[in-house]
DNA sequence: CTAGGGTTAG
């Protein structure tokens, strides 16, 4: 009567803890916590409802154990990360003389794979083979799954091959594996082999993982035949593909398909599966379909989690996102999530892509956030560099590199940005050694920031060794920071050769390599030139002229003095212009002393841009070239009642380790006569190079800086 | 009481 009562309590105890806690008196109270069977169940279900201490309290009392009673604790303790625990309880297990099964291997393995402790995994692999347990398909597919999840796929091979009989979770494991170290062609190869094999079925955990290697649009073929593959298997129905290939056929470029996926799901879609397509839609620009769904979650009572978060958080960049955005932040923070690290880190990332605003509330969230990792470290950095803040940005680098966090490519390539931006060849160098030496030299993002670096520093050699160096010779962004390079260098000619290598070489142009290019011609005076560029752009290149394109543009004419034409550009453009390209317009116009369209353009500028300080200052300084000294008055007052403040232009020269700054009628340098009695030389010479008979021994003249 | 698989931020 009494087992039979307690048969049929615990049956009940899988689903409600209370019951379980009933049991379990019960239990003490009749004398059957001494029956193994009975307080292995009790402790197997207080780890299910994760009351780790409960069980680790009974399992202590219990009077007598065996290795399920261990074997159940030692999950226990592997399935909430707690390794440390997990080994202590396997060494006891072995002194206390209880027999070490292979349920005791996989579970510890299981743990060590998940901890990525290869070196606690190679010594329990010694002790499964001297336990003979090396060809059992459990142990063995956890050895597998060891290896694989500390990248050492030739082990976990090696591993495999020992498995007298593997069945697909073997296979499964060891492509997994390859698919960690994104070895593609290994994986498929794989595939094909386990296709081979009669005696193993490819099912969803083979190709869920595969998936994932597709994430790029070079892929889109290969992922449409996984597609059918997967069809002909009739797997479409399997969550884990479905949600693989969500994220698959986004990253793919092709979010309709993405969508067919998710739509096709229909009720049995999972939080994955919303969390997927959440995150495809932002990532493609898709914005408003991202949010959509999201309030349809909402809608449907789905929980969301940090995955939903961090996706509809990335969905918030532009302007028109801001205020959605505060409000996200504002959910966040209600569901306690702020601390939560990627979450943060999308959030971070948000407000430095908001047009308004410095980095305050970036930094607020950056500071206030207790486990930073180094993605976001990348990103307050990358903000500080993208506002402007160079400066900020390398004094992190500094904070970042006295962590013990390892730094990565984008970490370079955020530093070396700011060195361009703030022309510091020594930082710059030694940017450089440290990126070499942890070999991210190589990166074509690093190499482009070098490059970059480099010429912005006047160091072109140093710029056309690195872009020598490219390990991808396909590296648009690469070639980009070269033209651009040779472009601000005044070798504009160099600039279109290599335009017209991109070509040949067929690497792929996108709107960056306009920009450069027509920089390059405005550069070197080459109107014709830079005008047909921007012409073919569209009909022969299919890259629709952005903004800054037209701004080249107008700034190509207008040093040529063209300023009609610059105009009737303007005109023509199919988009009206945007600040930018007024801006750029006004300077032609001042430049070419064309007042009157000057001033106009000027005044429809101050009423879309009234705080920019800008257009205030080219009126007064051309105000003051005209001697217009009344309007000049006007200009002033107007700054001033609009609390517009003239930000003044810097110049700065590094010196061993030293930065010397200096701006207009700056006299507080401690050497100052001494430079300014070198300006007037320089000057002199300059004068009398530009005179007739200067010209002809340019060439031979060597100038000496004392300085 | 054992083993594998799908989502995130720069």
């Amino acid at each position: 009567m009494k087992a039979l009562l307690l048969a049929s309590l615990l049956e009940s105890s899988l689903n409600s803890f209370q019951k379980l806690s009933v049991t379990h008196c019960y239990a003490i109270k009749c004398g059957s916590v001494s029956d193994i069977y009975v307080s292995n169940r009790i402790l197997d279900s207080y780890i299910k409802f994760g009351f780790l201490g409960y069980a680790h309290k009974l399992f202590d009392e219990m009077p007598q154990r065996d290795s399920v009673s261990w074997n159940t604790m030692i999950s226990g303790y592997t399935s909430c990360g707690k390794l440390d625990n997990s080994w202590c309880l396997f060494t006891d297990m072995k002194r206390c003389g209880c027999y070490v099964d292979g349920y005791s291997f996989s579970r510890l393995l299981k743990g060590i794979a998940s901890a990525k402790r290869f070196h606690l995994g190679e010594q329990v692999h010694g002790l499964v083979i001297k336990g003979g347990y090396e060809c059992n398909v459990f142990v063995g597919s956890s050895l597998v799954d060891m290896y694989a999840k500390c990248e050492r796929v030739e082990d976990a091979f090696e591993a495999f091959m020992e498995i007298s009989e593997p069945n697909s979770v073997s296979w499964n494991a060891l492509i997994a594996g390859f698919v960690q170290v994104r070895d593609i062609e290994t994986a498929f190869w794989l595939l094909g082999l386990m296709e081979m094999k009669a005696a193993v079925t490819m099912d969803d955990g083979t190709f869920a993982p595969l998936l994932t290697l597709l994430d790029n649009p070079m892929f889109c073929n290969l992922l449409k035949q996984v597609h059918a593959k997967v069809l002909k298997l009739g797997l479409e129905h399997e969550i884990t593909i479905c949600n693989a290939m969500i994220s698959s056929y986004a990253d793919c470029g092709s979010v309709s398909d993405s969508k067919r996926v998710f739509d096709g799901l229909g009720g049995s879609r999972d939080l994955i599966s919303w969390n997927s397509m959440i995150a495809g839609f932002s990532k493609h620009e898709q914005k408003e379909s991202a949010f959509e769904l999201f309030t349809e979650m909402h809608r449907n009572w789905i929980e969301t989690d940090i995955y939903t978060y961090t996706g509809i958080v990335s969905a918030c960049s532009g302007e028109e996102h801001q205020s959605f955005g505060k409000s996200l932040h504002g959910l966040v923070i209600k569901k306690g999530l702020e601390q939560v690290t990627s979450v943060s880190n999308a959030l971070i990332s948000m407000y430095i892509q908001f047009p308004t605003g410095v980095m305050k509330d970036a930094l607020s969230l950056f500071e206030s956030l207790k486990s930073k990792d180094l993605v976001s470290w990348n990103s307050i950095m990358t903000g500080f560099s993208q506002k402007g803040l160079s400066e900020d940005a390398v004094k992190f680098f500094s904070y970042l590199r006295s962590s013990n966090i390892e730094v990565d490519d984008y970490t370079f390539s955020a530093v070396l940005r700011s060195c361009s931006d703030l022309a510091t060849l020594q930082l710059g160098q030694q940017t450089h050694a440290l990126a070499t030496k942890s070999s991210f030299e190589s990166n074509e993002f690093v190499t482009s920031s070098l490059i970059l670096m480099y010429s912005k520093c006047g160091v072109i050699e140093n710029a056309r060794k690195c872009f020598e160096q490219i390990s991808s010779e396909h590296s648009t962004i690469a070639w980009n920071a070269m033209i651009l390079g040779y472009a601000q260098h005044g070798s504009g000619q160099v600039s279109l050769d290599l335009f017209s290598q991109m070509r040949n070489q067929n690497v792929k142009l996108d709107h960056v390599t306009f920009t450069a290019i027509l920089t390059a011609c405005s550069h070197t005076g080459l109107i014709q030139e830079g005008l047909e560029l921007l012409n073919s752009m569209e009909p022969v290149y299919k890259i629709q002229p952005r903004m800054e394109h037209y701004a080249a543009a107008v700034d190509l004419l207008g040093r040529a003095g063209l300023v009609n034409k610059a105009k009737e550009l303007i005109e023509s453009m199919p988009l009206s212009p945007d600040p930018m390209v007024l801006k750029t317009f006004l300077g032609v116009c001042r430049a070419c002393g064309e007042i009157e369209m000057a001033t106009q353009v000027a005044s429809h500028l101050l009423e879309i841009e009234p705080e920019d300080h800008f257009t205030y200052v080219s009126l007064s300084h051309m105000y003051s070239d005209l001697k217009k000294w009344e309007e000049k008055a006007n200009v002033k007052k107007m700054m001033k009642e609009r609390g517009v403040k003239k930000v003044p232009g810097w110049s700065w020269i590094e010196i061993r380790n030293q930065v010397n700054a200096f701006n207009a009628e700056d006299r507080s340098h401690p050497l100052s006569k001494e430079i300014y009695l070198m300006i007037e030389d320089l000057t002199q010479e300059m004068q009398w190079l530009d005179s007739d008979k200067g010209i002809d021994q340019a060439s031979l003249i060597g100038v000496n800086f004392v300085f």
